[in-house]
DNA sequence: CTATAGTCTATCATGTCTATAGATAAGCAG
DNA sequence: CTGCTTATCTATAGACATGATAGACTATAG
């Protein structure tokens, strides 16, 4: 299950892109739009600042800001933003690296080597997929199910 | 990441697909051989009985053994059984069912839909690999370290 | 200088995870 | 029937992550 961090940050950034009039967003009104518990997006906003997705600046006429191009931004960066890599398990973990505790003899672990597998298979997905394309493939979705509705009228 | 318990339960599982010649196996036994601690694998022993992956009997001569063939028995079985369905999403999960509290339209929600992609390739590779292969591939595995050592001499 | 808007620190409740302790129930041997 | 063996159940504790809130602090436009 991914947090609802993620999934938050995945609404705010999608808003963002989807409305590309205005230049600078505020908290507050991401907070409303999109229905999040104001506080908890400020941490939110503030960690993809940190991994480059985000800009701001303070004070009036300030903001957030895509610090990107929607179709660069991948749905992978902001996952992970928030749970960190996506190991299955701790040895196969990149950046907090280090043996599994209960594990005997890592070259040989079975579960290793499967767990490296549905690593690779969750990145090709997750890697792949820009906030542009999420935004594409919901309006899609959304034009598919209005034609469904006319043909059963 | 996956639990700790799930790691104990591949690993006695794969001990007790290992080692076919006893017919019945201790916990005590079980905890020894692959240093997990003793109540803790008394659950996830009793867990993996009530999933029909092992059987039991109490008394003098009795233990755990498995219900069916290594082949037969899917590493995505052991791993669900503690882990419940691998849902990326709370609106992707079949046993608890319910919308994600945060998710307006669930119909054109792009998230579910990649994440649908996720889930998939996940099972895919779990529900295919068995006890039997996982036992085989780390067997085949040491093989081939052992081959490369002699070339390295 | 002041209102605006992001940033930082602390705290809280709740829940899950790993692990341990102790009591209970079933079953075999004599 | 008694006693030993072995699985099973209930309860608990500590550590940590998660979702969320409150309040003080800092930069900046005008």
């Amino acid at each position: 299950m991914i947090s609802m961090r993620s999934k938050y940050a995945i609404k705010a950034l999608t808003y963002m892109a989807r409305t590309r009039d205005k230049e600078s967003y505020l908290i507050a009104d991401l907070a409303t739009a999109e229905n999040i518990p104001k506080k908890f997006l400020e941490a939110i906003l503030l960690t993809l600042k940190s991994q480059g997705i985000l800009t701001s600046r303070k004070g009036p006429g300030g903001g957030y800001w895509l610090a990107k191009a929607p179709n660069t931004i991948t749905l992978g960066s902001i996952i992970r933003a928030f749970e960190g890599d996506l190991a299955p398990v701790q040895c196969l973990s990149e950046n907090s690296p280090g043996s599994c505790p209960e594990c005997q003899d890592a070259a040989t672990c079975a579960t290793r080597l499967v767990m490296a597998d549905v690593q690779k298979a969750i990145s090709e997905i997750i890697d792949t997929v820009t906030l542009a394309d999420m935004i594409e493939r919901s309006e899609f979705e959304r034009q598919r199910l209005s034609k469904q509705l006319d043909f059963s009228i």
